[in-house]
DNA sequence: TTAAATGCGACTAAATAAGTCGTATTTAGA
DNA sequence: TCTAAATACGACTTATTTAGTCGCATTTAA
């Protein structure tokens, strides 16, 4: 029921990312595996590595050569936490049997408990979707509002 | 993002072990971990794996010796989701750092992303509260309007 | 007191995930 | 046109977690 660290750094990139974009871009320069990697922490390694898997899903969009770099592929209003996280790990279904055309499960049909899962992960979904990367950057407002005695 | 199949197995066999609960309890005779194993198809050691973690954790009840068994600590209604993934999982949190107390992340406070987590944990959470062994075992009604394409 | 049935905890093996390294590609400058 | 530097990209190795198996301790009816 844990997040695995590569979707968790992900995130922290792209939030990273995020804030260079409008005019901020051309001051500081270029975008890259390595800045990013930088001013967030993330191992350098794993953040080339997770530039190349969200680069694949088309989120960011990465340009070779000497002057190359990466930048954001949409506004990151329109960038979600789904997005990013089903980018790294994939569909995200809380259970095997909620995966579409999926037949593993040995129980299949008479198992009762499979139709519940169904209304638990679109819920879970919906939480995910329905924080931008845009959110993340901005509304300190939100986040004062908000200890970890209340969230948990 | 998905939930481990030990937990997914556990929430199997406790909605199976309430369907034991009433009437059927004498009738069918004692309930244990083989018979768990039996009705869901769950290997038998990973069966009593679970019967273990469930005990201590305090959501069903097991007696020793030649007629023992186990049962149901508490009433089918008032055991959750939550509580049976809780039992299995350890505490329920989407990353490290929404777990109070916990301080492993490098970023901690200059990371922006982190007040966002609670907020998405806490929905996570109601969204595993609000399922009870209860609702999983009977209403056939619900399931029969629910196909997967909705859910997904 | 004995033996059978049960729950419980420790160990081993497999799968997954994280991290590291090397290679291919592109472009500015000479 | 060629060279070299900077970048993205993909394959590999290592480590952690997870699933599964086995043997032991405990309890109670006979």
């Amino acid at each position: 029921m844990r997040l695995s660290s590569l979707a968790d750094y992900a995130v922290v990139l792209m939030s990273a990312a995020s804030r260079h974009c409008g005019a901020a871009l051309l001051a500081e320069g270029k975008l890259n595996a390595s800045t990013l990697s930088r001013e967030t922490g993330v191992p350098l390694p794993t953040a080339q590595k997770l530039v190349s898997r969200l680069s694949a899903a088309g989120l960011i969009e990465s340009t070779r050569g000497i002057g190359g770099g990466i930048r954001l592929a949409r506004p990151p209003a329109s960038i979600s936490l789904a997005d990013i996280v089903e980018a790294v790990e994939g569909p995200l279904a809380i259970t095997c049997c909620t995966i579409e055309g999926n037949h593993d499960c040995a129980l299949e049909d008479t198992c009762t408990v499979k139709p519940h899962w169904g209304v638990v992960n679109q819920t879970i979904r919906k939480a995910l979707d329905e924080v931008s990367l845009a959110s993340l950057a901005d509304s300190p407002a939100a986040q004062k509002n908000m200890t970890m005695e209340h969230a948990l």
